[in-house]
DNA sequence: CAATTTACATACATACTGTATGTATGTTAA
DNA sequence: TTAACATACATACAGTATGTATGTAAATTG
C-alpha cells in the first residue's frame, strides 16, 4: 500500500505527538529527551525537527491537541442544557473533570505556562476552554443574571480557581470526594455574582 | 576584616540567591545559566553545587525566599485589622500587591510548579502564604462567619483564583485599573461564603 | 600544633538540543 | 514516460549546559 506525502506526514506528525504527550505526562517536559521520543515512535530526530523546528515546537502541538480535546467536551457538556446557570456548572464541572486526567494535567497546568510563556499560553487557552467561559459570563451579565463585575476579571479569577482545584484534586486520596467538595464550593462562590 | 566560615558560607550562600533571583526572574529557570549565575555573583561552579547540590537546589532556596517574604507582607497587612472580613480582604490583595512584582511572579507562579513539582510547590506555599489562608477561612467558619463548605476546597479555590489574578494583571497594560477590578470581583466572590 | 573538616576552585565527563548534509521517494509538467 | 524538482526523513556532528571528581588553602578542633 502506497502513501502520498500529505499522509505520510499528517501520519508521522501525529504518532510523535501521541508519543510526546505520553512522555511529557510521565516526565515532565524537561525530562523527556527527544531521542527517547523519536525511538518510540519509530522515527529519528530528522523526522521531528522537520516538523515541528524544535522541542518547544513539539510541545506547543501537543499543547493544542489537549486545549483542543478538553474544549471540545466542555462545550459538548454545556450544551446539553438550556439554563444558562446550568450551562456555566456543567462547563466548569467538565473542565475539571477533563483536564485532571493523567495525560492532560501536567501538560496543560504544570508545564505549559513555564515551557510556552503564560502570554502565548493564556493566548492558546483563550482559543479553547476560556473563550467558552468569558462567552458565557459575557452572555449571563447581559441577561441580566450576573451583577455588575467586570467580565476578565471574573473570567480569569474563575478559571484559576479551576485550575488549581484540577491540580488539587489530583493529589487527593479520593477524587471522587474532593471533586464533590470543590463542586460545591465553586457553586456558592458564583452565587456571590448571582442577581436572578 | 576576618570572617568565620559560617559568616563566608552565609554570605556566597545570600549573593548566589540574590544574583540566581535575577535570572530565574528575568530568563526563566531553563535559560537561566549556572556559568552565568557564578560569573555574576564572583564565586565559581564549586561554591554554587557545594551550598546546593543542583540548579533545582538553588531554585528551591530562591523559592523560599520569595515565598517568605510574601508571606511576612501578607501577615502583616491582615494584622492591620481586628475584623475577620477586612483581615481576608486585606490579606488577599496583598498577597496579590506582592506577588504581581517583577521579582516573584515568575518563580513563584510559573516556573515554581513546573520546576521542583507541584507536590512539592505546594508544601512549600502551605507553610507561607497559604497557612494564613486557610487558618483565616478555619475561623471564619468556626465563628459563623462562612458557611459550612470545605476549608481544603475554599482555601484552593481562592489560592488558585488569586494565582491567575496576579497573572493577568501583570499583563494588563493598566495595573491599578486591573487591581481594582479583581479586588471588586474577589469581594463578590466572597460574598458567596458569606453568613454574617 | 597536628589533624581534620570545610568551603571552594578547576578540570573533566556526560547528556541533550539543534544543525548541516545526504538520500530516497513522491510529484509535476513537457 | 521521463526528466526536473520538491519533500520527508536519516545520520553524523557540533555546541552548550549540568553535574562530578579531584585538588587546595584556610579555619576549626582535639
Amino acid at each position: 500500500m502506497k502513501m502520498s506525502k500529505a499522509e505520510q506526514k499528517q501520519q508521522t506528525m501525529q504518532k510523535l505527538i501521541e508519543v510526546a504527550r505520553e512522555m511529557f505526562s510521565r516526565q515532565g517536559y524537561a525530562d523527556a529527551a527527544m531521542e527517547d521520543i523519536v525511538k518510540q515512535a519509530g522515527v529519528t530526530r530528522g523526522a521531528l525537527y522537520h516538523n515541528f523546528g524544535s522541542k518547544e515546537g513539539l510541545f506547543e502541538a501537543v499543547l493544542a491537541s489537549v486545549q483542543q480535546e478538553i474544549g471540545e467536551r466542555v462545550e459538548a457538556e454545556a450544551a446539553k442544557s438550556e439554563d444558562p446557570w446550568q450551562q456555566l456548572i456543567l462547563g466548569c464541572l467538565a473542565f475539571v473533570s477533563s483536564a485532571v486526567e493523567h495525560r492532560n494535567k501536567r501538560i496543560l497546568l504544570i508545564d505549559g505556562p513555564s515551557v510556552i510563556g503564560w502570554e502565548t499560553w493564556r493566548r492558546m487557552d483563550e482559543e479553547n476552554s476560556m473563550r467558552h467561559l468569558r462567552e458565557q459570563l459575557q452572555t449571563m451579565q447581559e441577561q441580566g443574571y450576573l451583577r455588575p463585575v467586570s467580565i476578565d476579571a471574573l473570567t480569569h479569577l474563575l478559571s484559576g480557581a479551576m485550575n488549581e482545584a484540577v491540580l488539587w484534586i489530583s493529589e487527593t486520596s479520593d477524587h471522587e470526594k474532593s471533586l464533590e467538595e470543590i463542586s460545591e464550593a465553586m457553586t456558592l462562590l458564583l452565587e456571590g455574582y448571582r442577581t436572578k
